[in-house]
DNA sequence: AGATGTCTACTAATTTTTTAGTAGACGATT
DNA sequence: AATCGTCTACTAAAAAATTAGTAGACATCT
């Protein structure tokens, strides 16, 4: 028993809701306004757009609103270390015929890896293994 | 100079191309019906809905054509392990902030890993660093 | 040669995603 | 209280993705 609570979010994010997201997650509890103030300026959009979005990603269930005072107030539902977890296991299941090892297999021989990023992964994987 | 060949490919695939990729990957040289026939059954499509989206991932560099006998032969342009990369990439970029070894961080605390699974990532690790 | 079947090219309809406007609510400001 | 500004709800339109039909080309079979 005692399962371990998993989001039911079915679908991958869309590219701009992503980036909404990753507003959000960095904003923490946040306004219409404040998401769209953090937009990346490559992708800057309409107030109403903003929060058409947002209304939408509410109706998926990534996020909840609460009506404080004057605006309402967003807080991501799907967390950041969810949605790394949901997107991987996405990737693993599309992209890499179920088989974890050889995304990190691709990852490692992507030649922009650093050696001290090389290192640090094997670090946290001896770690793993001892814990 | 020498420069690693590189795929232009900008975007990732959508979710209907990449299920077409990867019956291609798996056929290699195949046609239109090939593929139909070669699609998981979740996800059936008409033979001219194949076509269509055969002649959109041609267009879009995936993909070439050859007019061989009876009918057009394809091949992919972009490899499995090309695209591997780009949307391993992607994904870094995009849910991982630019940093490989979070993403790294995120699949080992992933618990449906087994033992094995580590075992054999901290192998290729370990070659990684020796080579 | 005519019928048959399969394949491509062109077109199109539907659905989903992305973007944004308009109207009205409501608090703050004078 | 009238005005102003900001916010939400509702609507909508444009763009992209998905699905598929129709017509005509062309080979093959009889």
């Amino acid at each position: 028993m005692a399962q371990k609570k998993r989001t039911k979010l079915e679908k991958v994010f869309t590219e701009v809701e992503l980036q909404l997201m990753n507003a959000i997650w960095d904003l923490g509890e946040c306004t219409v306004k404040d998401v769209q103030e953090a937009l990346p300026k490559d992708r800057e959009l309409a107030y109403t757009s903003v929060a058409t979005m947002m209304k939408i990603l509410e109706q998926k269930g990534a996020l909840k609103s609460e009506k404080k005072d004057r605006a309402h107030t967003y807080n991501p539902l799907v967390t950041r270390a969810e949605y790394e977890r949901i997107s991987l296991e996405h990737l693993k299941t599309n992209v890499f015929g179920g088989d974890p090892t050889s995304m990190v297999m691709r990852l490692l021989d992507n030649s922009d890896l650093s050696q001290k990023e090389i290192e640090t992964i094997r670090s946290l994987l001896n770690e793993r293994l001892r814990g």
